[in-house]
DNA sequence: ATTTTACTTTAAAATGATTCTAAACTACTT
DNA sequence: AAGTAGTTTAGAATCATTTTAAAGTAAAAT
């Protein structure tokens, strides 16, 4: 499908910076990447994007699902392009992630749910470091 | 163990603040909290400490082991009394974690570690959300 | 006990990621 | 073509956290 179509599919009015960054997002294999990565990579390509714009878009294209947050970083947010529901493995000495699929982990035991309250996702992150 | 030896085990010198913090934190239930919180308490026990200085002995106390961080959030770190080995649910609505004891969890199925890479600790977040 | 040394606390300034503001611009509707 | 609502932008503002450098204090050396 174009990119144009899925900002529309998403709700979103497809201008010319939301296509600059689907084209980026959009096409291609997964990446975790943050609101200055992006920018940089906007760059690369010969186009300009103020870094509030950048982060508006990142922002309209979560809360539209065409993308995730990862939620596990504490100084500077990390967008996904990964949107379907899986873990991360996490090297601890660099801070890069990899996807782990979800049919990859299986929980063999979970705790009781506090009552009145249910389970509405499980986030699972190995962390890794280098083998000595 | 007095809270003024627990400080000289760890290796941190026993200050004044050091012991007004150790006196709230190292007593009593554990408890995730943040820098603000845990200032706001020194207050409440009639006491003062600069923000900087709350900073500087979370800080120190995560880094002699008195204390944990949680590595779950975005805008503001949350510290961890319980320094065991565990893991948390999370409520998404107000943003409380509630401990989970490991040995509530099984993982029964592990991807495959990386070559080159050993997992250095499993981090698991179970979400919660009111049941409609 | 006094001096010396290294470590600690503090207020205030600096930092850095993110959000907000308000004016200029653009996509979509009529 | 004109009108309306949504978007982009530079720059200011925000907020958690860190840094700075001067004054204070605990431990070590005399
Ligand atoms: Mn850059
Ligand atoms: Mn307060
Ligand atoms: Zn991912
Ligand atoms: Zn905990």
């Amino acid at each position: 499908m174009k990119n144009i179509d899925k900002l529309r599919r998403a709700g979103l009015r497809p201008t010319k910076q939301r296509l600059i960054i689907a084209d980026i997002l959009l096409d291609g294999p997964n990446r975790h990447f943050t609101a200055e990565d992006l920018q940089d990579e906007i760059c690369a390509s010969g186009n300009y994007m103020s870094i509030g714009t950048v982060y508006n878009c990142l922002k309209r294209f979560k809360n539209s699902g065409l993308i995730k947050q990862v939620e596990y970083s504490k100084d500077t947010a990390i967008f996904d392009t990964n949107t379907t529901f899986h873990h991360h493995f996490l090297n601890e000495e660099t801070g890069e992630l990899i996807d782990i699929e979800n049919d990859k982990v299986i929980l063999g035991k979970l705790p009781e749910i506090p009552s009145g309250f249910l389970n509405s996702g499980v986030d699972i992150i190995i962390k890794l470091k280098k083998h000595t």
